[in-house]
DNA sequence: GCGATTTGACCGGA
DNA sequence: TCCGGTCAAATCGC
């Protein structure tokens, strides 16, 4: 949403390029931000091992509550290869917020209402499966919300993965070794946010805001005039499918289709925001953002 | 025109 | 017979 403000009050290469830089470090730090936040939901224990993703071989209690959820469509069944020994199975089964955010391409094959399930769900192959032959398939599942969720609670989407990249593409190549290092228990950055995508779905309205001020708005406060200044979170949530932007690949950080129960908002990262911004000034302990300029120096959380 | 998405039909396992 | 997963023709959008 910065970046259109930011280019539009610079016109030279220059400036252009400083404005480019300021929105992709911005962005980095908002990924890093929710990042901590989502960790910080997780029970500390369970930072030992990916906490969002479960293989049928996994022992783990939380595999019942991953299947039971699973059987609300009436399977339980764990779909694996043949060679599906310990440790190399075929299919997993990964909860996120951002379904349609996982580095790798995908094409949307199919849309099945399961019985049970109060959201369709949608069936997606690798984009390059005609030409290199890889097997890879994901479905994607809203989890339904809870009685006392709100509009600006971001939904939970079960991923479920069948078969490996086996395509050679340098993104999908490059996010094997995330999936790696998930394996590890090193927690990567998420996915960053195209830009780009936020410049094509968000007009700017027809009275400019004023101009953004030099100092770079950090602060909850700050990036709410600025956002609001843009789009109302009503606009974006819940609203008509119809009137709603959407985008038109699988790969945006948008979701897809008429598929699109919710899309992550301004109101949404807000909401994130604020909460991040809870603990008081000088309780390092607890806020991870104490030392701002070495937190956006570091390449994961865990390096902080 | 081409690639991606949609959606009803079909298939196969339980 | 039911239901999840996939196919493929129709449709859409760039």
């Amino acid at each position: 949403m910065q970046q259109p403000l930011l280019l539009l009050h610079h016109h030279c290469s220059g400036e252009q390029q400083l404005a480019h830089s300021l929105v992709g470090e911005a962005l980095r730090a908002l990924n890093v931000a929710l990042s901590v936040m989502k960790q910080q939901q997780q029970p500390a224990a369970a930072l030992a091992a990916p906490p969002l993703i479960m293989s049928p071989g996994s022992t783990d209690d939380s595999k019942a509550t991953i299947a039971t959820t699973t059987a609300r469509g009436g399977n339980k069944r764990w779909r694996s290869s043949s060679s599906s020994a310990m440790g190399s199975s075929s299919s997993w089964v990964s909860l996120t917020t951002v379904p349609y955010e996982d580095g790798y391409e995908w094409r949307k094959y199919g849309k099945k209402r399961i019985n049970g399930a109060s959201h369709t769900r949608n069936y997606f192959r690798c984009t390059y499966r005609d030409d290199t032959g890889c097997q890879a398939t994901k479905h994607v599942q809203q989890q339904p919300q809870g009685d006392g969720a709100i509009c600006s609670d971001p939904p939970v989407f079960q991923v479920t993965y069948n078969n490996r990249h086996t395509c050679c593409n340098s993104r999908s190549a490059a996010m094997n070794d995330v999936k790696q290092e998930e394996a590890q228990g090193v927690l990567p950055l998420p996915p960053l946010v195209e830009a780009l995508a936020f410049e094509r779905t968000l007009p700017l309205p027809c009275s400019q805001p004023e101009p953004v001020s030099s100092s770079f708005p950090t602060t909850t406060s700050s990036m709410q005039q600025l956002c609001g200044a843009v789009l109302t979170t009503e606009h974006y949530c819940h609203g008509d499918t119809a009137a709603t932007p959407s985008a038109t690949t699988a790969t945006s950080p948008y979701i897809s289709g008429d598929s699109c129960d919710y899309e992550y908002s301004a109101g949404d990262m807000m909401a994130q925001m604020a909460a991040a911004e809870a603990p008081a000034a000088g309780d390092h302990d607890v806020d991870p953002f104490y030392d701002l300029e070495l937190f956006l120096l570091c390449d994961s959380f865990k390096d902080y």
